[in-house]
DNA sequence: CTCGAAATGAGGGGCGTACCTCAGAAAATC
DNA sequence: GATTTTCTGAGGTACGCCCCTCATTTCGAG
């Protein structure tokens, strides 16, 4: 015998399928004792709705935006991919989503983009945006629109999103301080930090937990001030090469994301012996090529594929009001060595 | 205007629904000529099939198996639980999986249960066996009975699978001696590698890729023999406190799974300073507990929800001759220290 | 050209659910 | 008890697809 279906609760409580209907689609005009009889058939009978034949009768369609700034580092661009990639994938599963591009620090278009969707049929947003009050109004909006929320890559702790999907950016940089710090040798290094751009809160996060770290457990460190290459890989690799100029000693570095391309082709030329110790964020072509010839030691990193296809599964759930399942939405901080990189592609 | 369906395949291909029907089916009856109008007319419109769709029509249920050893460590518990979720989960999905229980080493049980499976109308068989030419010959007559195979876990690589769900274990192997080799301070240190039994592939292979990066990356080491506890607790403690009475200057203790919890009570008993750096496999209540307590510096690991979860969908995909998507069903080498440890649950 | 076989069209019933209408029954109101 | 209001039942149509039957057309062989 197989699942129950409506006609088998119908029967079961002893009223007619229109009955059920109403009930089950929280449809007025039914009497709280009839709907109780309804949910104890229910009950009785363990009965779960057939979700692919109700989706198939409603015609239901959810569209979905993924809302992003025009940041073109290889991590955005990996990220951009991997959320056509699942995007393309979940078309055949009657969700159609579409990125939406926004100028990367400008709260205003944030806003008014998003003030946009609700009228445009949009049933959910992932977005990743500044913290700023302006955003966090207008998720509120969002929300009181009827849509799903959820906070993409970068939280929004202090808005009316759903859920958060992306990684703890602080226990990133903490893991990241943690690994350098035991790779290192000598318990007075000299660790060098470079940051793309510190105006981002992932950046601001992972340095905040990686000088945690490094001050609770290697008190013996100096961490100089960090080098910013604005995410330009040219930029940062001028300013790289200065500053292992102006202090030979340095033993470590450890970079934040965005700009890694020139930061390792400088180290590169600088240190073909690779005396250097290095941890850097996300894997991109660059750094997995790092990884492979030895030049970087770890990449701390998140996986843009299981982030975009979560987005996506989280606001389906949000939309139906279903439950999630938090070790599959759970995004892990990912150690790679050379050791454990997956295959490309 | 939204997906085609195969109405509009009919119209554009200038022939009846039936036909269509014939063709998409592969049921006998059309002409080559035909059948290639209307493929072209579901290229040409991009139709895909809803799968939804069929699966109601057709009443399709996938009747899927876990076969699995009798063996109650703690990953396997951790395993089983895992498969049972996400079994709980695919139930509302027309999939049915069950976990079947065989003797650890009986190659023949393995046969012999599996040699039943058509008959009881399974559809699909994940399978975590040991790799012998019995397990091997009633793998191969799976395939031919229509069933689709992924061994699980632990890899058949020469027998007629579908797929492998898992870990490389010997880059698995690898990554925990870069990692304890990279944690150990000393150039000539003492390393004590602790297996629950090396009966198992995945123990063999694991220790050869250890010894392999030991041997390329730190010839300064030196491994002592490996201890075996056969996957219990209690006989794992006795040995290893022996051990570490026999070789005091032990610098590193490698526990290639299974049986961790006498190892680390053992060690929280005799390394309180934890002066001895320690790399253990699988996230369990205890490794978890040790890591956070600084008894292990790191632990290797695979997501057991991720296997179970990739294993049905897996198993779904070949049953339905649809492509995988080789990015989701990758299953990573997790590096885990307490810093990145994925919130418990 | 004829005949039989093969190919195709037309149509129905069904999968489990949603959503609608209308008539009739039961309950609440006075 | 009559009347209004609220509930309930019966039944239909639809979603996109599967699977079956039966009549009709087309094709190829002789």
């Amino acid at each position: 015998m197989s699942r129950p279906t409506v006609n088998d609760i119908a029967r079961e409580a002893g009223v007619s399928l229109a009955t059920v209907d109403r009930v089950m689609n929280a449809r007025p005009g039914v009497r709280e004792k009839t709907a109780r009889r309804v949910n104890e058939a229910i009950e009785r009978l363990g009965y779960v709705r057939d979700v692919a034949a109700a989706n198939l009768a409603r015609r239901r369609a959810y569209r979905l935006a993924f809302v992003l700034p025009d940041s073109r580092t290889a991590f955005m661009t990996a990220l951009r991919t991997a959320i056509e990639h699942a995007a393309a994938v979940a078309a055949h599963d009657r969700t159609r989503a579409e990125i939406l591009t926004v100028p990367a620090f400008d709260s205003t278009a944030y806003a008014r983009l998003l003030d946009g969707l609700p009228q445009e049929g949009f049933d959910g947003v992932a977005l990743m945006a500044p913290e700023t009050p302006q955003v966090r109004d207008a998720i509120r909006r969002l929300g009181e629109a009827g849509l799903a929320v959820v906070a993409f890559v970068s939280d929004q702790p202090q808005a009316a999103r759903d859920r958060f999907v992306g990684i703890d950016n602080i226990a990133a940089g903490r893991t990241a301080g943690m690994l350098l710090g035991r790779f290192v040798r000598r318990a007075d290094a000299i660790v060098l930090v470079v940051a793309g751009s510190m105006m981002s809160r992932d950046h601001m996060e992972r340095r905040l937990g990686f000088d945690r770290v490094v001050l609770e457990r290697f008190p013996g460190f100096r961490v100089l001030p960090s080098l910013e290459g604005r995410d330009d890989s040219e930029s940062l690799a001028r300013l790289l090469s200065a500053a292992l100029d102006a202090q030979p000693r340095i033993d470590a570095v450890y970079s934040l994301g965005a700009g890694q391309r020139g930061l390792i082709e400088t180290l590169r030329r600088r240190d073909p012996q690779r005396r250097l110790t290095v941890v850097a964020h996300e894997l991109t072509p660059a750094t997995r090529g790092a990884l492979e010839d030895g030049t970087i030691d770890a990449v701390i990193t998140q996986d843009v594929g299981h982030m975009a296809r979560s987005a996506l599964r989280v606001l389906r759930a949000k939309i139906d009001a279903m439950p999630i399942d938090p070790g599959q939405e759970q995004i892990r901080i990912e150690i790679l060595l050379r050791e454990n990189l997956p295959p490309p592609g």
